[in-house]
RNA sequence: CGCGGGGUGGAGCAGUCUGGAAGCUCGUCGGGCUCAUAACCCGAAGGUCGUAGGUUCAAAUCCUACUCCCGCAA
């Protein structure tokens, strides 16, 4: 029977389910672990992961091993004597001592239908790639990276304008009472354990860094389009305009359907270089790609907030022509 | 003390270096034109120029301190 619980997840996506664990009484969460403090933001003042916060307003003990290979915290964990370890997006991985101390091992929860997107980042790539589909896994842990048997799993439908963030908060949620779900079957007997296929259809799902935001203007429209939502609201996808960064938040794919559109497209598609605006009104900016035309929405100016396209066109008047992303 | 940009009517910007009447593109309100309009024309309201202090005959502009917002880096 599972009820004594040890925690390990570090950022926001794990805050759900140590909450949702925390709220359930038949669950007692002994301990959390999450990464250390690292200093963060503008300053460089320490900042305690999210994880940390919650478990601290809590009152729960929180351990940030440095390395948790290192001997003395596999006593730890002896001496707490979990019966289960639940892990999500915790940052390190864990050692065999580890998998192997809890009776009913360690239980997983995983931002994505697997045996896809194994990796850190499976929640971006599911936007990215224009999947119609995507969820929330969970599985108990064995040495490889999300390779181990999967115990309940749960769909989530990706809206039309479906961004990185709005699909953390949706997978996030449906994580954290998939969990108890998952724990609870586990105690009345009835969770199955279906082995993953060795390999995953998709490449793995790796962190993204600020770089992976630039926007290849050959690409195309929807593609870009795509970047956009799925790096939205992080790291977020940007160009540069005029010298400086600009980060695009918000950009629709135009489909050139109407007769008159084409007429124009011909016009100017042979011309304009991909990154070139191509169509400019008092409210609307459209920039050509490697294939289409991407209406810009919203967006940011270099130490600027974000505005609107209407906004930005007030303020900086973009010529047909100018090139973004030179 | 990690690097850097910025705070100017409701919005986005210029003006700051080289002090000397608060400006641009919009929005709002009133009027006009029009079959009509987010179009066009005429007019109006609306600003302690982030805060405090200093220099000066005179400060959005120069000096000092503080504060808030943002980009990079981590």
């Amino acid at each position: 029977m599972i009820e004594k619980i040890v925690f390990m997840g570090t950022p926001d996506f794990a805050v759900g389910t140590l909450q949702a664990l925390i709220g359930a009484k038949r669950y007692r969460v002994q301990a959390v672990f999450c990464q250390p403090d690292k200093p963060r933001g503008r300053g460089k003042a320490m900042q305690m992961p999210p994880v940390k916060e919650t478990a601290a307003e809590a009152g729960i003990p929180v351990y940030q091993p440095q390395r948790l290979r290192d001997p003395q915290w596999l006593e730890t964990l002896r001496d707490l004597q979990p019966d289960a370890i639940v892990v999500a997006a915790y940052g390190q991985l864990l050692p065999r001592e580890v998998l192997e101390l809890p009776p009913y091992g360690c239980i997983n929860v995983h931002a994505s239908l697997l045996p896809k997107y194994r990796g850190a980042a499976p929640i971006q790539w599911a936007v990215i790639n224009g999947d119609a589909e995507s969820g929330v896994t969970t599985m108990r842990m064995n040495e490889g990276l999300d390779t181990g048997d999967m115990i309940l799993q749960e769909t989530v439908r990706l809206a039309e304008d479906e961004t990185g963030g709005s699909l953390f908060g949706r997978l996030s949620a449906a994580g954290a009472s998939l969990l108890l779900k998952t724990l609870d079957a586990i105690n009345d007997g009835t969770a199955a354990y279906r082995p993953q296929p060795p390999e995953s259809p998709t490449p793995y799902a790796g962190m993204f860094s600020k770089k992976d935001g630039e926007v290849d203007w050959t690409k195309n429209a929807q593609q870009i389009e795509r970047l956009i939502r799925g790096l939205n609201p992080w790291p977020s996808a940007y160009t540069t305009y005029r010298g400086r960064t600009l980060k695009l938040w918000a950009a629709k794919a135009e489909e050139a359907q109407a007769a008159v559109r084409q007429e124009e497209e011909q016009e100017t598609a042979q011309a304009a270089e991909p990154g070139t605006a191509v169509r400019v009104t008092k409210s609307s900016l459209e920039i050509q790609t490697g294939g289409g035309r991407l209406s810009v929405l919203e967006l940011q100016p270099e130490g600027k907030k974000r505005m609107t396209v209407d906004a930005f066109l007030r303020g900086y008047p973009v010529e047909p022509g100018e090139r973004f992303g030179a």
